[in-house]
Parts: C-alpha cells; structure tokens; sequence
DNA sequence: CGACTTGGTTTTTTTATTGAACCTGCGTTA
DNA sequence: TAACGCAGGTTCAATAAAAAAACCAAGTCG
C-alpha cells in the first residue's frame, strides 16, 4: 500500500498516522511544544539530515499542523509555528511522554518534569471519558461503526471487533495467560 | 541519526519512537486494540507486506509490547496480544484516532464512535492534569529537568525551553548560537 | 571586497520497502 | 497415497527513501 492511499482511509488512525507517522516528525513535533521554531535550531538539536526535515516542515505546513511566519525581512526569514490543528496535537505528543516516562526511563528516572501551571504540581497526563470523568481503559470502551465508516460488505479497516467473524477456539494446554 | 541511536536519547518521546514511531506499527496496534491478533489477519486488513508485517511484530515482540502465544498444537500457531506495556499504549492511540476525528474526518463524519461500558455513553478522550484534574492544554505546561535529564552542558534534546539561550529579538538578522 | 548566516537544494551512496514467489508443517479430501 | 489447502512465515530482485556531504543564494557585517 502506497502511503498517498492512508489519508483516505475510513480510519481516524490512518488519516492522522498518514500526517505525524514518521519518526522525524514526531520529533519536529515535540521540538515544537519546546518552543523551538526555526531550521537551524531543529537541524542541530535533532541531527536530522537537512533535506529530510526540509521535506517534513514542507508536508507539515501543506497539512497545516504548522504555518510558516516571517520573523524578520531583509534577509526575509521564516519560522515555523504551530497552528491550532498542530497545537492540537498536544495531547498525543504528551501520551508518547508519558508512556516513555512509564516505560523506558533509565535507572535516573525521567528526562523531564511537567509542571501544570494552573495548579503549580508536577502532574503526569490521565486519558479520561469526556461524558463521565473516569480514566480510560481498553476494556472499558465498545466501538462502533460512526457515519462516516466504509460500506460493511468490504468489512474495512476499522470494522468494529465484534462485527468481524467468529474466532476460532482456543484448543492450545497454554491458552489464554 | 541512525535510529538505534534513538532509544539512548535522554527523551521520552525519542525512546517511545524508537518502539512505535513508524507507520506501519501504529497501524498494526489499532488493529491490536481492536482484537486482531493473528498474522494473516493483520496482513489481509492492513494491506501491508508480509516481510514488513513480520519485522515489525517481532521488534513490538522483542520490545515486549506484544506477547507471541501459542492458539493451539499441531501445527503450532501463535498469535500476538498485547502485553501490559502494550496496553498502556492505549492514551496514544486514542489521543490519536480523536485528533484524526477532530481534524482529518470527511463530511459523513467519524469512521468508528467509542462507547464507555461503564457510563454507556459514547465519549470523546480528554487528557487531564493527574493533580488538578483540569483539561491539559500546552500553554499552561512548564516544562523542568527531571532526574534522567542528559548533562546540561551539552543543550540535551530534551532540554526545557525556558532553560535555553533566549532567542534574538526579531528583525535581527544574527541569530543566537 | 570577502566572510558569514540562514535556509535551504543537489548529488551520490546506503538502507528500507515493495511485490512476487517460495517454503514448511500439518491436516483434509479424493 | 497423492494432491491440495492453510497459517505463518522467508527469500529475492526491483524500486523508493534516507543519509552524508557538498553546494547554492540572498543578504548582512566588517
């Protein structure tokens, strides 16, 4: 499958993954919420390849998750900002801290410490249901079909699990652990 | 950079990528989450090659994000679930398919809807302060070395905005170093 | 004038991905 | 018993993408 194809998926996951599914990105991304905004500053403390992060802030500016301003003229100069859809995406990139605080952190603990303004403590960020305030878990959450899912006869990408064919069973001695 | 590099990097986010940060594995999880767990399925719904499937289940196997069980015996099958850090993964991919239904949706609207099982209503995601419990929004995030920070002569990636060089005012022309 | 800065592009080499075919162990059917 | 089918891969040639290094251009500085 050629990646051009992604974006028109029936699949919110594919359609985003079709824009910040790339590991330089998700970088760029994350250097954005620090505040950094210009070529130079990314391509140092990335050490990404020049021609590889003018070709991710380009297909970022044309999704608009990022606008390119001038910030002086004579030389005119751009920098590059985050726009609302880009600033939008706060939440996955502090998901992807968070998991690798949980996960990969060394023996010294986490790199970076998040303080939440509003209440002035270093708080970690908890996913919950918007209707009901309790934190999410896989297990807890049914998916169905919404309006703009493919044709079921095709039984598409993002089918629901529970619409898909019976399973076969398990005959296995070590079965589900 | 090459990216075994990646997983030594003093940042949560660069070591998270090193594990997830590629395309085909993002879809490969949301296909997890929704109870896929045998290699044929994944290939059949994905649309992805079958070397690229099998490289990238045994890195998520080797990284431990998913577990190679056995189904059954004669012929020996496995089949791939997600393991505990696995399925801590969840906020990533929920904050990302509700960012692909925010912005990258089509006009008959979101491909699949949520269901909390245990308020019964369908929900968006929202990522809170775990201290406060307010909504997160980058604004009001300040950004602190933690204790697995790198050296701070060396500017590390992960370094906290606030604790870089302040940048020139615009309308110069000589950036800072 | 000549050097330097920012923000790129070009070119060559190396690496990853695709697409198609093939392999293996076992069970099933004729 | 042979032939076929299935699940879960591997192998191989062709193609695409990324890395590394050099180059370019507009403008300013000394």
């Amino acid at each position: 499958m050629r990646w051009n194809k992604l974006e028109n998926e029936a699949c919110s996951v594919a359609r985003t993954v079709s824009v910040i599914g790339d590991r330089w990105t998700l970088l760029i991304l994350r250097d954005c919420f620090l505040r950094v905004r210009r070529f130079e500053e990314f391509q140092a403390r990335l050490g990404v390849t020049r021609p590889i992060l003018a070709s991710r802030l380009r297909k970022l500016v044309k999704d608009f998750v990022l606008a390119k301003v001038p910030y002086q003229e004579r030389p005119l100069r751009y920098e590059y900002r985050l726009t609302q859809k880009g600033l939008d995406l706060y939440p996955i990139v502090m998901a992807i801290v968070h998991w690798g605080d949980v996960h990969m952190a060394g023996k010294k603990g986490r790199p970076l410490l998040h303080q939440h303004v509003s209440c002035g403590k270093t708080f970690d960020p908890v996913m919950i249901c918007s209707e009901c305030g309790e934190p999410l878990s896989p297990k807890q959450v049914h998916v169905h079909r919404g309006p703009g899912a493919a044709s079921p006869r095709h039984m598409p990408a993002d089918a629901p699990a529970d619409e898909r064919k019976q399973r076969r069973p398990i005959r296995s001695s070590r079965a589900h652990q």
